[in-house]
DNA sequence: TGTACATCAGTGAACGCGCGTTCACTGATGTAC
DNA sequence: TGTACATCAGTGAACGCGCGTTCACTGATGTAC
């Protein structure tokens, strides 16, 4: 076999991440192997272990490109508009194309695989959410400040409502190998939510 | 060794469906092995092949076993009570207790290792799921028809919104090692989540 | 500018462990006579 | 009621495959002089 370009540790640790997140999204944890993540980055198996001590840390850096992702989202369109109902609306269309791009993500929080004796990755995954919710809970809070979302309820709460909206309809989109209409779905469900939170 | 017990086909099917779904809450899908099951069960590794052709068949009893206490809540709650807004409270305790007590169930409908390479297995849970949100529907039906709930919302929407009360409380929960309070935000939420759908 | 050398990302063969599965054998249980 | 036999759930040793990981080696690249 010829040999595969030379580059830097850098840039290779961030393709390997992407192509365990891809396969992943693709074929599921089991088939996260060495091989297959070494093949869809054209090296051969062993060539990883130049840019990873081992699997284990491999898993954990595609946990960061995780938390990346999501965050971005929300910078993004916090850039977009200052709008906080519009800056939820499109923050929820964001996350489902994440998703639909990503099918990765929602498998690797669910999979107790991850975590099995590694408490800290938990730990890990857990912080990420947070760190999402509570960009959620920011823009919630300036909604009520701006009068546009009621006073009266819990901007927790409303965050982690505002995840349902999406989880489930990601479930079945992904079930339905993409016959079910995500974005319709959440369309009408957002309609429903923003009734119950604008006063 | 000394020879367990000798145990009828059936008993043994429903024992080793069982121990699979706990092993998967507990450990995992990876840990999810037939040393694994079979220790649980009380037997040798070889001796669950009297019993299911191979593990395949084995997973596949599983997603029986999750069919069945899905649909279960749903008989239980109606038995309970004719109100539709008291049953579809009911239903949702009842569900963060079924998940509380099954972590391997949102495990396994999330998990693409299932389904890999069983494209039926894939259709197998989205019938099943399916299934359930169609009880919901029929719930929220009967709710519009006694005018608890708004007649102009879609049944299809609202039951799967149902679900996203539950599901993103139930990956905090599971994260937080059952820190995170899933009945306090249930509550919570199904009062926001009521507002909305009732006139 | 050219040469020698250190560095380091690549290769491929080999290993060992875990795990699903097979198979010959055992011995308890229920049934036919 | 007792005996012979078929049935079938149990056992444990052995297998082979997949996969993560190691290691000696290669050869390109950048740098010191």
């Amino acid at each position: 076999m010829v040999s595969a370009e030379k580059l830097g540790t850098e840039i290779r640790q961030g393709q390997i991440a992407r192509a365990a997140l891809e396969l992943i999204a693709h074929q599921g944890l089991k088939k996260m192997s060495i091989a297959g993540v070494a093949r869809r980055v054209g090296l051969v198996p062993s060539a990883l272990y130049r840019h990873f001590e081992n699997k284990e840390e491999m898993l954990d850096s595609v946990l960061d490109l995780i938390r990346e992702m999501l965050l971005r989202n929300v910078e993004l369109v916090s850039q977009e508009t200052a709008d906080p109902l519009e800056r939820l609306k499109r923050l929820l269309f964001r996350h489902i194309q994440l998703i639909r791009e990503n099918r990765g993500i929602p498998r690797i929080v669910f999979s107790e695989d991850v975590y099995a004796g590694h408490p800290e990755r938990k730990t890990k995954v857990f912080e990420s959410i947070k760190a999402y919710l509570h960009q959620v809970e920011k823009i919630v809070h300036q909604g009520q400040v701006e009068a546009q979302i009621r006073r009266d309820l819990d901007p927790g709460t409303i965050s982690i409502m505002f995840l349902g909206l999406i989880q489930p309809a990601a479930i079945l989109w992904h079930l339905s190998d993409g016959h079910f209409d995500v974005t319709k779905h959440a369309e009408k469900a957002y309609r429903i939510f923003c009734g119950a939170i604008t006063p």
